[in-house]
DNA sequence: CGAAAAAGTCAACATGCGTTGACATTCTGA
DNA sequence: TCAGAATGTCAACGCATGTTGACTTTTTCG
């Protein structure tokens, strides 16, 4: 009877991550601290060079634990990164500064308190793991694109998107991943400066 | 005396590596082979992802012979991974296109016939590899960096030379890497149009 | 030819990985 | 209080990795 007994822990451990807490039973304590170290983790290392292991040793936790809580490694990075761009209407963007306004945001986003949640974890990510990428096309289709598409009367939105989405991700690749000396340098005005315009170009020219 | 011959083997092999090729030795057709190989994996997977049992699988040969030709798996990296951006003399660039010429020198570089050889492979292994990344680095300083400091009469040449190539790396990120659809499907030409003129206004603007 | 050098093979090592199931402890509510 | 649920610990599994040293086969050349 022990195995029906895991497989029934297990089914509820499965259910105790999508039910909406209420209050803060011991276990969610942990669940948070294994989240907030698998963060670091995959932000530091991408999905491959995160493990288990390691993640149980910072919380500090039994890796045993990780499998209960999240079911699989997967698991765990599906319930640590949360995409969420947070972009604002685009019937609020003043559309001559859409562009700036725009790379303000993305740069505030990934610099902000909770920034090691999101975009750069992915993007570290994303090289070595299918899910990473797939998750990164998700985001793109389902909170960029639409923007984009709300912000110019171009029947190429997705496009226009897309080549925004490049020069975006270019930026934090070289910022936060590559460490490129002038680009990682530069404070967040001198790169709001400079490529504000070419998120503006993307957007009207033509 | 069996060590000390392995040593010396050792000491050959290395000094076999740096010679001038004049003959072709039994031994220079597999190397190209291991090589030709490692660049395939390096690219495909990353530094982390490709690994040497599945480098020699594909050659196929004894993962002991890819010790023995290149030392580690660092020595194979760095004898796979050569980059030559074969940047033009600045001056020969008619500076009103000096823009679409940089887009459509690396798209030409990046899917012509050597492309696995290069850029690619260091920004799939440069997330997880600080060797890649350093070699990223060093290919900015001594390749992009003067040939922008070369076109430009601004004081700031480096910061546009970043800024370059963030949306460059970007464009990569995003066709080859993330495979993002409207990336990834876009005609040359309708990428060198759209990037062209962004790496233009970097080099101008101000 | 025949010896020495080169090229290639094989088995093993230590390590770290994701994952598992049995077990021990702690908490909670009737 | 005390059963049962919740939480946590432990040891082990099978596997893949980079690397090594001893070995055998093939090539080269005086």
């Amino acid at each position: 009877m022990t195995e029906s007994l895991a497989k029934v822990n297990r089914r509820w451990q499965i259910l105790s991550m999508s039910r909406t807490l209420t209050k803060t039973p011991k276990s969610e304590t942990t669940r948070q601290a294994i989240l907030a170290a698998a963060q670091r983790q995959f932000y530091e290392n991408g999905y491959d060079g995160a493990s288990v292991r390691r993640i149980a040793r910072a919380v500090p936790i039994d890796p045993a634990m990780i499998m209960r809580y999240f079911g699989s490694k997967e698991g765990l990075f599906s319930a640590a990164v949360v995409i969420d761009l947070k972009l604002p209407d685009p019937g609020a963007i003043p559309r001559d500064r859409a562009g700036t306004a725009f790379v303000a945001h993305f740069l505030n986003l990934w610099e902000g308190e909770r920034s090691a949640i999101g975009l750069p974890i992915l993007l570290r990510s994303a090289v070595s793991n299918q899910d990473a990428s797939d998750k990164i096309r998700a985001v793109f289709e389902k909170q960029v694109a639409p923007t984009v598409a709300g912000l110019t009367d171009a029947d190429d939105a997705d496009t226009r998107a897309a080549l925004i989405v490049s020069q975006l991700f270019g930026l934090a690749l070289c910022r936060y991943i590559l460490k490129l000396p002038p680009v990682a340098e530069m404070t967040q005005d001198e790169i709001i400066a400079r490529i504000g315009p070419v998120v503006q170009g993307h957007l009207w020219r033509d």
